[in-house]
DNA sequence: GAATTCAATGTAAATGTTTTCATTATCAAC
DNA sequence: GTTGATAATGAAAACATTTACATTGAATTC
């Protein structure tokens, strides 16, 4: 690989108007101009990333961390990411994480040693892991959740629960259950709230809160609907926090003989793909995923470049209707 | 930030020890490196990875390019990658794009400019990418499909699409048609001719390749089946190349009134986690994203390093009966 | 006690840039 | 033809490391 030195002397002359010629183009002659560039062009001349950023002290790149769960709407939300990032001349490191094993510092070592200059966490775990003192200094944006005092991006799940129950309160179901995992604690506690709000019945026995780790998606929804079906109590609507979820609800109750939605109406949360492919189609509440990864990058890079930032971002979430509710 | 200049001078020893100290720590004695772990404690000290990589000439990252599209299998692609990848010490940086405006060159220059040492493309649409001689000799890896010369991981479609025609055939299933997309030749190929080897016939009308740049992978099955309802030319057998189009086709089949697999079958490709979520269950054609990820990044890896690799990597199929067919 | 080894450490060059400051070239004005 | 201003270029320091080579010091051998 040949090095600004070798374009200097082929060009006959310095290092310093070889790198003006990128850097600062217009305070150099064209001639001279001329002359560089046609070295260049014959040596195949890259200028060296590492020593740029080691010499300027800023990198362009910033990690985005996402869970080690194959669900489709991480990949919007890392397109967003990535898409923003590019826009910006930021790349973009992946790094994903098992729920069970997970470790920041590992993260954090590559901010602190210079190979990225932040940090997007996507992920409704946060709550979860410990503060690393480590981290205290690395610029982070996390989505969903907050974590060590970091701005965040963060949808208004509990409204959407209620919009959802709300939904299916006007449309005469009663009995309601819910699905979804211990961990989305804002959106039981939303169900439930709405449930009373509408002065509808909770029953604990039409619940499951499935352990996320570790644990199939699939099955989840498996053995909620075995249960129901055996102990005969089949809610009119059942509320999902997920559209897997939602799919694989609707699957075993079919299976189980049932009709969607006239015997049992499903929703699902996030609006995925799954959600339009399956029969019937899901009825559900759609998350920007896109748009937070994007405002997530937003956030990151404008703090990484000292400009003041907002602490927490909203977004809104909308109902979209199809036949499953 | 501190460096090793500070370090040295706080431990009292140059900063060759200090290098040493982390690089080749058993040439340094006990005492000595106990004053430079504390120093370097003390001060919060990390490697400079720019100068590390700067200095030792090998970056320790990969690219890796997958298209624009949200396919599930992507990800798991990219987490086969990303897994390897780390298991040697390797980042990941990611890239995408789209399939009208894809520009290689500009992940061919971050090899160049040495932020990065190698790509790995996930790709099935390499041959309508023009080489470009800029990326002559950056370490590449493909899968899928053969770019330039590179190495290659590959999956036998021919064979696995004639399995999927014999395992129809078997079933006593006669008429089949075909959904697909105008780029996966091979698959269409392996169709007609697998229906030659069962003396069956082929049926032109019964065969859909959508265009696959911007359009609606969910469109093309909806209008796929809309056409032979109004032809009133139902297939006994759909062999679809993917599930996200035979979730489609069995939607829009069940919305017609047929039924699902007895009066038409469908088949998949891919074995995703929509297989598995629909009613009915997909019977479909697994495809070892994962490894192949991993097998991928292996590849580049090893190539990166100047070891002596393969050419091309084949993986076998197997086919994943469930209700569909 | 001098010579020999060898372990531990230090010095300085090298990696490829950017950028400050200094120098030289160019040109207009007198 | 000086002078002065300005445009173009160069020299060298700085960024944070690693590493070949040199040096030191202690232990071992005779």
């Amino acid at each position: 690989m040949s090095s600004i030195k070798d374009v200097a002397r082929e060009a006959q002359v310095s290092i310093a108007t070889v790198s003006r010629v990128y850097n600062n183009p217009k305070v150099v002659r064209g001639k001279t101009k001329e002359r560089v560039y046609s070295a260049a062009e014959k040596l195949g001349y890259t200028p060296n990333f590492l020593a740029q950023t080691l010499r300027k002290s800023i990198v362009g790149t910033i990690i985005a961390i996402v869970p080690d769960v194959s669900n489709a709407f991480f990949i919007d939300m890392v397109r967003g990411i990535q898409d923003y990032a590019e826009s910006r001349g930021y790349n973009v490191l992946m790094g994903h994480f098992n729920l069970n094993n997970f470790d920041i510092r590992k993260y954090v070592k590559l901010i602190k040693s210079k190979a990225a200059d932040g940090i997007v966490m996507a992920t409704g775990h946060n709550r979860h892991f410990k503060p690393v003192k480590e981290a205290r200094n690395v610029p982070m944006v996390t989505i969903e959740e907050e974590f060590m005092g970091n701005p965040y991006i963060y949808v208004d799940n509990f409204e959407a629960i209620k919009k959802i129950v709300e939904y299916l309160a006007f449309k005469g179901r009663k009995k309601m259950g819910f699905l979804g995992f211990k961990t989305e604690e804002e959106r039981f506690e939303a169900f439930k709230s709405a449930l009373k709000m509408y002065g509808l019945e909770y029953d604990k026995s039409m619940v499951r809160k499935g352990e996320e780790v570790g644990e199939a998606v699939y099955n989840s929804a498996m053995e909620y609907v075995e249960s129901l079906v055996e102990k005969r109590k089949i809610p009119e609507a059942i509320v999902c926090t997920s559209d897997v979820l939602a799919a694989g609800a609707i699957k075993w109750l079919i299976k189980s003989g049932l009709n969607v939605p006239k015997d049992v109406a499903v929703t699902g949360f996030d609006n995925i793909e799954v959600a339009e492919l399956v029969y019937p189609g899901i009825t559900t509440v759609e998350q920007p995923h896109e748009s937070m990864g994007h405002e997530a990058a937003r956030l990151l890079i404008n703090k990484i470049e000292g400009h003041e930032i907002a602490k927490k971002i909203v977004f809104q979430t909308r109902i979209i209707v199809r036949e499953s509710a």
